[in-house]
DNA sequence: GCCCAGGTGGGTA
DNA sequence: TACCCACATGGG
């Protein structure tokens, strides 16, 4: 923690930051549908293979992938481990790593068939630690789509932590820039209630602060639903260490 | 053309 | 632990 604990505690200041970016942005809803129309019920394998889809790209790329997932009948966990990779990849190249992307659904398929014959929501009901385990133990899935994928899809109260996560509260000087994953998260963990809804929208919230706002070169300040909480507001990007002038 | 985007895993010192 | 790199497409 850098900047010392503000007069109010860190759960009203957790809590207010999360009032203004729900005020400025509304509800995000996630985890989005990629498929149009959106199923009426949720589907957890296509939450899943968004997660593994949407990993270091733009969610309109990895959209696009989902989406020729479903039309070629893939989104489905039994489909998708009988399917050999050289036909999953074409359908996923907008989502880019493609190689890479179809072994780590591929590996996920075949994990749920071997443990559980195909019963993905007997999966995701176990205890969330025991599933947090088991998830982080496949390939390809690392503690932000493990931790996506037990609150979107499993619905337990964990907040993912990503790139915007540490930027944005690196600037408004709560974390080093350097903070790890497991740190981060414990303070929102900490300072936010155990309720999945919430934390799930707090951090699609600040996905969308990140990915419109507090941008990585140019953060538009003077948009921005935090600026008067932020020590870097007028202050221009580091950007590899050039000293910030006013 | 360059930078960036809702990461992860493997290698090396 | 701390870096460095590969993986690869599409939009601003």
């Amino acid at each position: 923690m850098v900047r010392p604990e503000p007069p109010e505690g860190w759960a009203r200041w957790v809590a207010e930051v999360y009032r203004r970016l729900l005020e400025a942005f509304g509800p995000r809803h996630w985890w989005p549908s990629a498929l149009e129309p959106p199923p009426a019920k949720a589907r957890p394998f296509e939450m899943i293979a968004g997660a593994i889809l949407v990993q270091n790209v733009a969610w309109s790329n990895a959209a696009k992938a989902v989406r020729a997932l479903a039309e070629a009948g893939l989104l489905d966990v039994a489909a998708m481990d009988a399917a050999p990779a050289e036909a999953v990849e074409p359908l996923i190249r907008p989502a880019a790593y493609f190689r890479q992307k179809a072994q780590r659904l591929k590996g996920f398929a075949a994990h749920v068939m071997n443990r559980y014959g195909g019963d993905l929501p007997a999966m995701l009901r176990r205890p969330a630690d025991e599933l947090r385990a088991e998830l982080l133990a496949l390939p390809g899935i690392g503690p932000e789509t493990a931790d996506c994928i037990l609150c979107y899809a499993a619905g337990r109260p964990v907040m993912a932590m990503d790139a915007y996560t540490r930027r944005i509260f690196a600037r408004l000087g709560v974390f080093a820039p350097d903070a790890r994953y497991e740190a981060m998260q414990a303070f929102f963990h900490a300072w936010t209630p155990a309720d999945a809804q919430l934390r799930g929208e707090y951090h699609a919230l600040i996905d969308t602060l990140g990915n419109r706002l507090c941008l990585k070169r140019n953060p538009r300040c003077g948009q921005c639903p935090l600026a008067d909480l932020c020590p870097r507001v007028g202050v221009v990007e580091e950007a590899g260490g050039a000293a910030g002038r006013a």
